[in-house]
DNA sequence: TCCAATACCTCTAGTCTCTAGAGCAATATA
DNA sequence: TATATTGCTCTAGAGACTAGAGGTATTGGA
């Protein structure tokens, strides 16, 4: 049997975030010793492992819910979770061209300054004027 | 004078973000109507574009304070402002870093996957198990 | 000129994913 | 046994907004 502060050594996630999993309903409630402190097993700890893991990708804590909630039906077919995968890679690529540009944008206007006064700054004169940027964002 | 919708859309930001704004104190309090109703100067319409588009680029709202309190100094040296300017790029690369390891590791999920039943879906098993991660995350 | 539609006002509370702190109780270690 | 550490609950805060309630101004058309 694990303590809070057990589970979190092992799964890297801090004491208060793991009580505020059991609050949002993705880990169950576990036993309590008898002064009323939590007690984990195995089982608790990968899923939680799972949890890290989901959160460390990216997912949010609800496409997390759901994939838990389909890991428990192994029957079912698993589209659902590879749809779940797949609509995260989509944000993720997303996210990454966005970053691009930006990361473009500010190139630019970082390397345009030089160092003298304010009234000349490029990054103040950047941002203050849109049409000074490449593209669109 | 502009109304604070006239100002929403001229600059695309909603009306309630520009009365957070202000309570934020990024911009000044504007004059008002007669029935006490937010009247803008082109000066504050200015002010809010600068805002917006320091927001799309990602600066957090401290950044843009501190940019916009810097900018009303004309006469000091700019390299203040250029140095959060860099120091965004830094956050930005390394995002980008990181969503291309993810970008990576989520392909790898997706294209095991064979659409059977959980039991074996590699979406699951990938989450439950670290070791068959390629690299750290 | 009047009326209805629209826009605006303030204030409070909610979003998401935690994180921090207060004040107290249980457990582990020397 | 004394003390240090860890745990408990509860509340509030972070950042950057967003939504809603309940009421007031302004605007455009008949």
């Amino acid at each position: 049997m694990l303590s809070i502060g057990d589970l979190s050594k092992r799964t890297g996630v801090k004491v208060p975030t793991i009580r505020y999993y059991e609050q949002m309903g993705l880990i169950s409630e576990p036993d309590r010793s008898e002064g009323n402190q939590r007690r984990y097993t195995r089982t608790d700890l990968e899923r939680l492992a799972f949890i890290r893991h989901g959160r460390d990708l990216g997912l949010t804590i609800d496409a997390i819910k759901e994939l838990i909630s389909l890991s428990q039906h192994p029957d079912r077919p698993c589209v659902g979770a590879d749809r779940i995968a797949k609509e995260h890679l989509d944000d993720v690529r997303t996210k990454i061209a966005q970053l691009k540009r930006l990361e473009h944008e500010l190139e630019r206007i970082v390397s345009h300054c030089d160092g003298h006064s304010i009234e000349d700054c490029y990054v103040i004169r950047a941002l203050s004027d849109h049409g000074l940027c490449d593209g669109e964002h």
